[in-house]
DNA sequence: GTGCTGACTGCAG
DNA sequence: ACTGCAGCCAGCA
């Protein structure tokens, strides 16, 4: 049994628009534990008992891709976004601020 | 039950 | 500007 809190984050992470991009700590702050922006990554790390949740979706506050490694390949992750239209360039989203998708601000709004 | 680690972030030096 | 430390929550040894 997950905490509903992971729920949550699943549930935050599904809701990011394709071609969008979002750090952990916009959905830890969504989510109310601001402080907690690890706990949002373990949460993706569960993520794969749910391949629903788009996880390369997910980066840190740098728009760096620090959760690639996690993922079959290392390519993945970035193949994923580049087919979503997001410019991946060393590990890192390109305009992240221009594509970063503030679940605060798009879910409160 | 206690302790460490982890896909992070923010503040301090 | 860059590096280092502390904090938060959950899972595993």
């Amino acid at each position: 049994m997950k905490s509903d809190f992971f729920k949550d984050v699943y549930d935050v992470v599904k809701l990011i628009p394709k071609g969008r991009v979002t750090s952990y700590g916009a959905i830890a702050k969504y989510l109310g534990i601001a402080r907690s922006a690890r706990v949002v990554g373990w949460a993706m790390n569960n993520s794969h008992l749910d391949m629903t949740i788009p996880a390369h979706r997910v980066v840190n506050r740098n728009g760096l891709l620090t959760g690639k490694h996690h993922f079959s390949k290392e390519n993945s992750m970035i193949n994923l976004l580049l087919n979503e239209g997001v410019t991946v360039i060393d590990n890192k989203v390109v305009d992240f601020d221009e594509i970063f998708w503030n679940p605060l601000k798009e879910l409160e709004l």
